[in-house]
DNA sequence: TGTGTTGTTTGATTGTTATCGAACTGTCGT
DNA sequence: ACGACAGTTCGATAACAATCAAACAACACA
């Protein structure tokens, strides 16, 4: 999970995907500079790490943000550093 | 900050630190399973963070978690995340 | 003043990761 | 069935990060 928010780029590909309640991965395509492998990448990065969801349909795929996940992290670094 | 929290010896070492109030530089060498020069760069990290800070006393040297540092991380991760 | 201890810095090595382009798979519409 | 579009996977590359060992600097004490 840190490991998946330690690149700035996959934070802001998440965040992107946080401004709505499901986002298109084309729309992620053409709004970031990167390339499809990379946000291909990206995305299973986060899926891995349980921050994002994934929805197929038809060839369409849209991802939409764990909120409780990363809620979970929080909490648990908190605990952890007994704040 | 992220980065920092992405190694996870490093979050070991922080949490090590977090066990007390203070917590001496010498310790963590005797208690990791690392080289000296390693644990220097950790903590050339970790305070690059802000997520420590130092203390020099003679030739010793403590460490102190930064709890406000690590709150006001997670706290900007949910308001970003809008959780 | 010298010796041992503490921590820093440096250079080399090794493993990881972000990225691209290209080849591939699957789905849709015609 | 075919051509266009959406994503995935792969191979290569380049940048980065963790680690060590060794050289170094600073301090303490005898």
């Amino acid at each position: 999970m840190a490991k998946a928010l330690s690149d700035p780029r996959r934070v802001a590909l998440l965040e992107a995907i946080g401004t709505a309640d499901e986002y298109p991965c084309q729309r992620l395509c053409t709004e970031f500079p990167v390339s499809k492998g990379t946000i291909s990448h990206h995305m299973k990065e986060l899926l891995r790490a349980g921050l994002i969801r994934s929805r197929q349909e038809g060839q369409y795929k849209f991802f939409k943000v764990c909120r409780d996940t990363i809620a979970a992290y929080t909490n648990e670094l908190m605990r952890r550093l007994a704040v």
